[in-house]
DNA sequence: GTTCTAGAAC
DNA sequence: GTTCTAGAAC
């Protein structure tokens, strides 16, 4: 083996002993788009090694050339016979690339994943400008494969069965991974789990911790050395296997699999259960995996990161996930991956049973459940939502209309349970968090169409959300204890320390909430104020809202993080009698220089030189520093009325006039050039003040696009299609916006062949040359174009 | 929103 | 050295 010249063997030094074999092995997985640097990781290693290692190498093992993955795991289980320690280089982008390979744990060996996951733009920019590489992938097809391939990049996950997973997002992550294998000894092993695993959004989890006063254990201690994972603490250490009787699998099965009655729990389980000692206990179900067909693998995956954060950051509590029965899929990989991840057992378990009836048949007390609600918070519809409907009566019905009329995917919404609810009554539940999960059931509204990017990202959004509306109950009573005893609670049993937002436990109370931000918050979401009806209206006192919307910042939750603003961070929507939001909070504070159009719009006489159309509702004008061809502005004339966020059901005809308005000068210009195609929608957080429509050549061939933010703010979900704005009024008296300010960081994206570009000159340079029609999305009403032009394959809709 | 500029990336 | 980004200032 060692003459092959497909293999790539690290010389072995003096003295080095060589492995018995299968005793010592070691198999390191590379995990990494062409250009991420595995190849050079190996050699790095290699070159440095104190132990003898094999590079096997998909692209040249067929005598040089391209081979099968098969000859690499022959040649791999050869290599580990010989007492070497293999590398597999090839991309393993993949779970299903890569089974195959941690397979070779059947020999005896430790399988390492090395994860080299650095941003797609390095990939690409290298994959383009390498020159003899191995598997001839260069030049400008690399882009294209390195684009497809990041599509479909699938991290690994110690359940796959790795003993230990580093992840290098930066060369300084790469390099210490060189260091810490190349400097492994023949007998030497590594410390299992999963390391370097940083949330994206790392600037903000500092704030997050700051922000709750705990400090995160760091992978590394100063030097930079890796700190052996305490089992206690850290989460993402290598699986045991749960030994009987400390389990966290604490589940009250019934003996009849079929049956949901909860009578029959065994003595061991019964210690769990009974009176809950005042510890706030939430039960809920599993969202999304029901009727909404989300995969429970994924999902299992979602609660259980969701629920660990949780419980790092509170003690006190317990949630229990509920399921009618103990076939239940869900149920079982969740208590699998629970074990794994080591998740106290007494603050998370598993249940079996009716999530209506978990006191009185299952002698399991909850104070707060959730239900998996339906967007129009309406009974019906079987399932849980059926089900707890029907089981708190009339009064949750009232008191859910009282909070809120509609919920959208993501979020949740509590409801306090009247005291005369049979379920309050019966069950001792005193609050009902509504919750809306992703829907991928094409036969239900809304389907995310099997994109589970944007589902797992909603779902994340929804437990951390709902979570976070738990704890927020809690935070208040500890508050009202701790009042109303003058002894007092002491600091340290309140829960919900360095958390801001208030409730009243007093579930026939109207919900009362404050938040209170640090600087370091405001500092963070400088870039995003809001108006009332956007995510910073937490930082408003309020006194009278009718209900409290909390949804989790998708920022955070993309990487599964439940976030501590959504514990502080809770969206108030206010409903006061005439069921209007209120318009009474605090509105934005605008800069001077985001007048310039509320100027024009209130004045447009003194502005004759710039404003080219003029009516009561709007004017029209160019924008100054127009993004494409052709890119105009209507903005409305309505005062105080300066965002999306402002809309509600009473501007519809305002909206329309200024669609119309829009739409009529895109026709104009269609006539002279008809090779242009527009399209009209506002941002969802614009810059400038007073509410304005763009119009938009799609061409976007202008000298003042010159950043990303600029690129994103037309070429993401920021931007709102007009058509989909008058829609969501006519259906729903509100607009959505996706305010999420990950947004216009997103890597730059050709918005009709959705290649990835490693800057904006890049990206200028191909949308330029680039012939593919826009995406069919938008084909839905939402361009405008010359009948004559076909290159976007439908008709004008406006004209 | 833009401009300016330090410093990172190339 | 030049190009490009991202944050601060306005």
């Amino acid at each position: 083996m060692d003459c092959d010249p497909n293999i790539h063997q690290s010389p072995p030094r003096q003295g080095e002993e060589v492995l018995d074999q299968g005793k010592m092995g070691l198999v390191v997985i590379l995990v990494g788009a062409p250009g991420s640097g595995k190849s050079t990781f190996c050699n790095d290693v290699m070159v440095a090694a104190r132990r003898p290692w094999v590079r096997v190498c998909q692209d040249t093992i067929g005598n040089g050339k391209q081979g099968t993955k098969l000859q690499c795991q022959m040649s791999a289980t050869a290599a580990l016979k010989d007492g070497k320690s293999v590398f597999i280089d090839r991309c393993n982008i993949d779970q299903e690339q890569r089974v195959d390979f941690v397979k070779l744990s059947e020999t005896g060996a430790d399988v390492h994943a090395v994860v080299l996951d650095l941003p797609a733009k390095l990939c690409i920019s290298r994959s383009v400008k390498r020159s003899g590489h191995e598997g001839k992938l260069q030049g400008g097809r690399a882009a294209v494969v390195v684009n497809r391939m990041l599509q479909k990049k699938e991290l690994p996950k110690l359940c796959e069965g790795f003993s230990r997973i580093t992840f290098c997002q930066n060369e300084s992550d790469v390099k210490d991974a060189v260091k810490t294998y190349s400097a492994l000894g023949p007998s030497d092993t590594l410390p299992a789990g999963v390391f370097g695993e940083k949330s994206k959004e790392s600037k903000v989890q500092l704030g997050i911790m700051k922000f709750l006063k705990k400090v995160e254990k760091p992978d590394k201690d100063d030097s930079g050395k890796d700190i052996i994972p305490d089992e206690h603490v850290t989460h993402d250490i290598i699986p045991r296997p749960a030994s009987v009787g400390n389990t966290c699998t604490m589940e009250l099965e019934n003996k009849n699999e079929d049956d949901v009655s909860m009578n029959d729990n065994s003595s061991s389980q019964r210690s769990f259960i009974g009176d809950n000692h005042g510890v706030p206990t939430l039960a809920f179900p599993s969202i999304s995996t029901a009727d909404f067909q989300f995969d429970i693998e994924k999902a299992s995956d979602i609660i259980v990161d969701s629920v660990s954060d949780f419980l790092k950051r509170f003690n006190n509590v317990r949630l229990v996930l509920v399921d009618l029965s103990v076939k239940s899929k869900i149920l079982s990989l969740v208590r699998e991956k629970s074990t794994k991840k080591h998740i106290d057992s007494s603050k998370f378990f598993t249940f079996v049973g009716d999530i209506t009836q978990l006191y009185t048949r299952g002698k399991l007390k909850c104070n707060v459940i959730a239900n998996a609600a339906n967007w129009r918070l309406r009974p019906g519809g079987g399932g849980v939502n059926a089900a707890i409907f029907k089981a708190a009566g009339k009064s949750l019905e009232n008191a859910t209309k009282e909070c809120a009329e509609t919920l959208s995917p993501g979020n949740s919404v509590v409801v306090p349970l009247p005291s005369n609810s049979p379920l309050h009554l019966r069950e001792g539940v005193t609050h009902v968090i509504h919750v809306l999960g992703p829907n991928m059931n094409p036969q239900r509204p809304n389907c995310l169409n099997n994109d589970y990017i944007e589902g797992c990202k909603v779902l994340c959004n929804a437990y951390s959300s709902l979570f976070a509306n738990f704890a927020s109950i809690f935070k208040d009573q500890i508050r009202n204890e701790s009042k109303r005893n003058s002894s007092g609670i002491s600091d340290s049993h309140n829960l919900f320390e360095g958390t801001t937002s208030t409730y009243s436990h007093d579930s026939d109370q109207k919900i009362k909430q404050e938040g209170h931000y640090n600087s370091e918050k405001n500092k963070k979401y400088k870039g995003f104020p809001y108006s009332h009806a956007s995510k910073d209206k937490v930082s408003i006192p309020h006194e009278d809202h009718g209900y409290v919307q909390s949804e989790a910042p998708s920022d955070v939750l993309a990487s599964n993080k439940i976030s501590s603003n959504s514990m502080s961070r809770a969206i108030v929507d206010c409903k006061i009698g005439n069921n209007k939001r209120s318009a009474e909070v605090r509105k934005r504070t605008w800069g001077a220089w985001a007048q310039a159009l509320h100027d024009i719009a209130l004045n447009p006489e003194k502005h004759k030189d710039v404003v080219m159309e003029m009516s009561d509702a709007f004017v029209v004008l160019n924008d100054m520093y127009p993004k494409a061809k052709k890119h105009i502005l209507v903005v409305s004339r309505l005062q105080g009325f300066d965002c999306l966020a402002d809309v509600q059901q009473e501007h519809l005809s305002l909206l329309k006039k200024m669609h119309s308005a829009g739409a009529k000068w895109a026709d104009r210009f269609l006539r002279e050039d008809s090779s242009l195609i527009f399209r009209l929608g506002y941002h969802s957080v614009p810059s400038m003040r007073q509410l304005h429509l763009h119009v938009i050549s799609q061409d976007f061939d202008s000298t003042h696009l010159k950043n990303k933010k600029h690129w994103n703010s037309f070429n993401t979900s920021f931007f709102r299609d007009s058509t989909d704005v008058l829609e969501e009024i006519e259906k729903h008296g509100v607009v959505t916006v996706n305010d999420d300010e990950k947004l216009l960081t997103k890597e730059l994206r050709c918005h009709k062949c959705c290649s990835a570009h490693p800057n904006i000159p890049r990206l200028k340079s191909h949308i330029t040359n680039c012939k593919a029609p826009l995406p069919t999305h938008l084909h839905d009403g939402k361009l405008v174009y010359a009948p004559s032009n076909c290159a976007s394959g439908t008709s004008s809709n406006l004209s």
